[in-house]
DNA sequence: GCCGGAACTGTACTTTGGTGCAATGGTGGA
DNA sequence: TCCACCATTGCACCAAAGTACAGTTCCGGC
């Protein structure tokens, strides 16, 4: 599974490298790069129209496309899905937001932003009210600001030594937070943290 | 991340077991025992009412209610959501599939089956056939029935140590069937196996 | 000023994971 | 029968992960 983001400038925002550090960035132009299964990222900037986005030729076999919008709103996520999108969020989501777009997405599922579904389906408000708070991120909380970029990492698939290329820092020090994280969460390894991560059993 | 399901009589279909093996059963009686962050599956059988299955109080936090309908139409999946449910879909649903719910569910999702997104959101139907072929069990098809096993041991971060002892097997014959199976699905390491086997990006 | 925590790094070490090469035995198809 | 694939294992080897111990800097609170 790659992951390919295209905008006017090839430049990534910081949270697309941190959701998905093996990615890579392609202007409008380039699009023809991606080949593969994968995700292709289309940010939407203000004002633009999704129609003039998006491939007219549709996503190939096994690729889909989700759109980035700077200013989403009900109706583009509409234009998007319409335009062949398996679906839209926010530019700036987290990176976590980001995984769980993709995951979705490339099981055969579509994703819709939580307000659209609450318009669409009515009634259900109360459920989305009370998930909003309990996004309980235990791990999160535990761990400080630099341990919880590297768990993130990790829970991605990235090595040491690729983690300390990102972060700009020496593998050992990776190690040192890894060391950290596991005392503090009560895990084994990396591959224990990131199930703990991705919210999986055990 | 724990699971109950719950049903007239406390007896759990194989598949549910093979999705979550450390999961429990309860009759509709012992709800009361679930405690601790996870998420409840509540079996709806023939002709039964939503509305009579699921607790009025609503989940506890951390907890998230799914339907498991033995006839899921879209009128029954609204009233899931209208009873505080997070998520509807088939009783005999495949392990991965149930997977992938809970998943969605435990962040902060709502799982919406395909054919009511269809309904609802209208004109998006071509990308939604195109996807029903291409599901991400590639894996399994590729490996042996020794070779999955293994696979699924590594992806509940088992060590190799561990599935040797679990398999009856030496740990140099585990190692052989994780080089064969990184070999085949093209991956490094166990961290990767473990992501594509839980469905999860990269 | 002192202290604790975080971030960072080094040397050295043990353990685990993964590969290459080689070998055995079974099974099922051409 | 021969060949391909599977399951199994041993030995040796290298790389990666993780730990132990020690040390630095910076920052904010008491």
């Amino acid at each position: 599974m790659q992951h390919w983001f295209i905008d006017r400038q090839p430049i990534a925002l910081p949270t697309w490298c941190e959701a998905f550090p093996e990615s890579h960035v392609l202007s409008r132009a380039q699009v023809g790069l991606a080949s593969g299964a994968g995700v292709l990222w289309f940010r939407l900037r203000s004002g633009e129209l999704v129609d003039d986005l998006l491939p007219t030729a549709g996503p190939a076999v096994g690729q889909y496309f989700v759109v980035l919008s700077d200013e989403p709103d009900e109706e583009i996520v509409l234009q998007c899905m319409a335009a062949g999108a398996a679906g839209c969020c926010n530019s700036h989501a987290a990176p976590e937001v980001l995984r769980q777009v993709a995951l979705v997405v490339a099981n055969g599922g579509l994703w819709v932003g939580q307000s659209l579904l609450r318009r669409v389906m009515g009634g259900t408000a109360r459920i989305i009210e009370q998930r909003q708070q309990s996004r309980s991120d235990d791990w999160s909380v535990l761990l400080s600001e630099r341990e919880t970029q590297v768990a993130r990492l990790v829970a991605g698939a990235s090595s040491n030594k690729e983690i300390a290329r990102q972060l700009s820092i020496s593998e050992r020090t990776v190690k040192a937070h890894l060391t950290s994280i596991f005392e503090k969460l009560g895990l084994r390894d990396r591959l224990q943290l990131s199930l703990r991560i991705n919210g999986l059993p055990l």
